[in-house]
DNA sequence: CCAATGTTAGTTAGCGATCACTAACATATC
DNA sequence: GATATGTTAGTGATCGCTAACTAACATTGG
């Protein structure tokens, strides 16, 4: 798959910092040459345009945490800590690098380019469908209820992580991410088990 | 409290067209002059600047919905109703005003203007407390079960009701917001039930 | 070994387009 | 004849991006 080099990579980051700091007005040329240290025009060096900058924090957070996320399927886990693992594993991603929390769920920023705006769809589509494909295992194998829809449990799961994410975000990260995820999941738990 | 010209009204309705058609960068006097048919400098005869329209944007979604909203808390329903009937709202106001949808959760629009990311975390909280009240009232005459802390009950409705507008929206809309709500309102319902 | 040549990664200067916004003037209404 | 509301033309600033050039390094040929 498509590889960065390290210039290519602090791009990015810088990018996504920017992004973080005040949303995609303040992605612009200038301000990442000016971040980086280097020259407008040196950018161009190593990225072909602006848009292909996009493409690339596009590609950064999804390739890494796609295959990740997937593998949460073929663990032995119940279809409970399943769940549990898929909301720690976001959480902890953003705490590690917590700009791209302000990137991920805005998208916002790549409803300009359409092909990008498909590929974030086409991203939620695939979280979705493994997290449907957890909960109704989880259902048949009797450690989660199934007296509610598959896709609404999938809402309150994905909807309920991104607030948090947002909130967390918004309130410039004054309280920590992961303790809230466990707190969290303990309700989701309760809420999850069969009656 | 300020009243708005039709001539107002129609470019705040422009305003938002644009935003919900192509994000922030779409939101352009050239634009919003071509959408209304005017020339660019006649807005500003309405608006003092493109700021100004932002913040009537905010102004107008904010106070209707607001004080709607709070009279939930004043009504003889259960707990319960009360969410659904939280929930239902929202959902009837996207429907009426489905470009609404494509600005209100998205913060990100505003966040250049530090006073009007200010005012939408405030009206975040205010609605975030009306629903914590529902919550802890609703648990006290236990028709809420109360073994969930009502902050995590309020950010899987707000989570969940967000993400299904989100869903509405990058979909054009291709289902009923409002069928979509009350599906989704029967679930939670059960999981909400006390045990 | 070392000069010739090519590549990489940066620079300064500046392009046309577009941004939000303004001055000066026109028209319509009461 | 003022007031409200529009127009045309144009402002300086900034947008993404390019042209032209250069210093440092890599590769190759005699």
């Amino acid at each position: 798959m498509s590889e960065y080099t390290d210039r290519q990579l602090q791009i990015i980051d810088a990018a996504i910092e920017l992004i973080a700091q005040g949303g995609i007005q303040q992605l612009t040329m200038k301000n990442l040459s000016k971040l980086i240290g280097i020259s407008e025009p040196a950018i161009y060096r190593h990225f072909e345009n602006k848009s292909s900058i996009l493409e690339a924090i596009h590609d950064t957070f999804s390739i890494g945490k796609q295959t990740l996320v997937t593998d949460i399927l073929y663990t032995q886990l119940s279809g409970i800590d399943k769940i549990q693992k898929f909301i720690e594993m976001h959480f902890a991603a953003f705490h590690q690098k917590p700009t791209l929390a302000s990137v991920i769920f805005s998208e916002e920023i790549f409803q300009n380019e359409q092909h990008l705006a498909d590929m974030i769809t086409k991203i939620m589509d695939k979280f979705r469908l493994i997290l449907m494909q957890i909960v109704s295992d989880g259902q048949k194998t009797g450690n989660i209820r199934n007296d509610i829809a598959p896709h609404h449990i999938v809402t309150i799961v994905m909807g309920s992580l991104r607030l948090i994410v947002k909130r967390w975000h918004f309130s410039r990260h004054s309280f920590d991410l992961r303790d809230e995820g466990l707190s969290f999941c303990e309700s989701i738990r309760k809420i999850l088990e069969p009656a």
